[in-house]
DNA sequence: CGAAATTTTGATCACGTTCAACTTCAGTGG
DNA sequence: CCACTGAAGTTGAACGTGATCAAAATTTCG
C-alpha cells in the first residue's frame, strides 16, 4: 500500500516548520534563532479550501508561513480573466510582497485547506534589526522568489505550452522537495486544471491537450491527484529545466576581523 | 529649445546618486548612511551599449547601481527566442538576482552606454550585518522587484498585446519619474522595438502595430526615441495600471521601548 | 555617402482560444 | 440503492489573433 508509506513518510517531517527547513537551506540557525522565530508567531490557523487570505487592493500587515496545504497569489482584470503569479507550497510566505506595500497587489486564495502560522509584519521587521541575519534572510527569500517570477515570465513570453507545464510540473515538484514534501519523482498536486491552466497563461481544453500529450510521450502518469514523473531527465529537457541553488548567506565577520576588512 | 531645457533638469538631479534617490522613498537615511553607502562603492565604470554586464550560467559576485543609461536582463533560449524579464533603469541594481546564486540564471546587456558604482557584494552583505537597516532596504528592493515582475507575468499571462505595452510605458515612466529622470508627461526611451517586443513576448512587426494603434488613438506620441504621453488617463484605462506605493521600513524600535514590547 | 540597423507595411498561415457537448466522479438526498 | 447535482476532466469543430516571412521605407552611424 504505497498510499499509507507516503503518509508516514510525510508525518516524520511534519515536526519541522516547512520555513524553518526551507531557511536552512542558505542560513545557518541556531536553536535560538529557531526559538525567536517560533516567539514571532502569534497564532496558528486553519484555513478551508477557496478561502482568500488576502484581497487585491487592501491592506495586509501579517505574514503567514505555509505550514500544509497549498494557495495561489493571482489577479483577476476586468474581463474576467484570472492569472496567477505563483503557487504557494509549505514553506512560502503569504502577504509577501503584500504586507510591505499600502495595498496588497494580489489576493491569494487556499487551493486547498490550510495550516498557516501568522505573524505580524512590524514583529517580523523589530525582530530583523535585532537580528540582521533574519533581514538578510527576507532578502534571499525575496530574492529567490522574483528569481521564480523571473523563470515565468520566460515561460509566458517566450516558450510553448509543452514546455511552460514541463517547466511547472518541474518547478513545483523541485519546491515541494526542498521542504521534504515530495519523493525523488513523484508528489501529490492537489489543484484543478483550471488553476494550472490560470497559472500558464493557458486555456483549459488546451492545458489539458499538453498534459494528455506528456502522458502518451511517456513523460510522467497522473492519477487522483498525484504526478509522478517517468521520465524526468526527458522532461527537463522539454521544459529546459536549469536549478540554480541559492547561495548561503555569508557569517558576519568576526569581531577583531572587522578592522581587516 | 524644450531639448536643452531638459537637460538642465536633468544635470540639477544628477548630483544624487539614483540609487540613495530611490531608497529615500521607503528608508530614513541619515548622512552618515549615505556616506556609508558611498563607502561600500568600489569604482564606477562606463559601460558601452550592447556589452553584457552578467552572462547566464557563470558566477557573478558583483552588485552595480545603474548610475545613468538603461540595461535588459535577459536570457536567450535554445530556439534562439530571447525573453527580457526586466529593463533596469537608474537606481536598479545588476547583480540581483545574480549574486545572490551560484551561478547568475540571467544576463544582463547594456542597451545604452551606461555609468554605474560598483560594489562587491560580500562587502554590501558584511555592512547589512552592521546596518540592520541596510539589510531591510535590501529585502524592501527585492519585494518591489518581485511585485514588479509579478505584474509582467500578469500581462504575458492574460492581457492584450496593447495593454501590455500600455502597461510598460506606464511603469517605465513611473519608475523613471522616481529617481527624477521623467517629466511629469514624457519620458526617453533609448530602446529599440525589438527590445520592447522581447520584453512583451511579441513579434516586432505586431509590436509596431500596436504603437501606430496607440498613436493613432491619440493616447501619445513618438519622436526620436522620446515618449509624450497626450492622454494618460485614457492610457491608464487601457492598461489597467494601478501603481501601489511601497510602505517606508519602519523605524528600529527606541531603546527602552524594546522592553515594552 | 554607403552600409547597417531599425521601423513600417502587407500577405499568409498556424496555433491556441472559444464554445459546446459529453464523460467521469464525489457528494447528497430521496 | 439509485437518481440527482455540481465540479472537474476530456474531446471536437470553427474561428481569430498574432507569428512568420518578405520587402520597402526610413533612420542611424561609420
Amino acid at each position: 500500500m504505497p498510499g499509507s508509506d507516503r503518509k508516514i513518510a510525510k508525518l516524520s517531517r511534519r515536526w519541522e516548520s516547512p520555513f524553518t527547513a526551507r531557511l536552512k537551506h542558505f542560513v545557518d540557525l541556531t536553536p535560538d534563532d529557531v526559538e525567536t522565530l517560533r516567539s514571532l508567531i502569534e497564532y496558528e490557523a486553519r484555513v478551508e479550501r477557496r478561502r482568500d487570505l488576502v484581497v487585491d487592493g487592501y491592506p495586509y500587515s501579517k505574514l503567514c508561513f505555509v505550514k500544509d496545504g497549498m494557495a495561489a497569489r493571482y489577479k483577476v482584470l476586468r474581463n474576467g480573466k484570472r492569472q496567477i503569479v505563483d503557487v504557494l507550497v509549505p514553506g512560502d510566505i503569504v502577504g509577501l510582497p503584500g504586507s510591505f506595500l499600502d495595498r496588497a497587489p494580489f489576493s491569494v486564495i487556499a487551493l486547498t485547506d490550510m495550516k498557516i502560522e501568522v505573524c505580524a509584519h512590524d514583529a517580523f521587521i523589530a525582530a530583523c534589526y535585532r537580528r540582521p541575519k533574519f533581514a538578510l534572510a527576507l532578502s534571499w527569500l525575496a530574492v529567490q522568489h522574483a528569481t521564480l517570477y523571473a523563470e515565468r515570465i520566460v515561460d509566458l513570453g517566450r516558450r510553448t505550452p509543452i514546455e511552460r507545464l514541463a517547466h511547472f510540473l518541474l518547478e513545483i515538484h523541485a519546491r515541494l522537495r526542498m521542504v521534504g514534501r515530495a519523493e525523488p519523482a513523484a508528489f501529490d498536486l492537489p489543484i484543478s486544471q483550471e488553476v494550472m491552466s490560470d497559472t500558464l497563461g493557458l486555456s483549459v481544453p488546451h492545458l489539458n491537450r499538453m498534459l494528455t500529450r506528456l502522458r502518451n510521450e511517456r513523460m510522467l502518469v497522473v492519477s487522483e491527484r498525484r504526478v509522478q514523473f517517468t521520465d524526468i531527465r526527458a522532461l527537463e529537457v522539454v521544459a529546459h529545466f536549469q536549478s540554480a541553488t541559492l547561495a548561503r548567506i555569508p557569517a558576519p565577520i568576526q569581531r577583531g576581523q572587522e578592522l581587516i576588512a
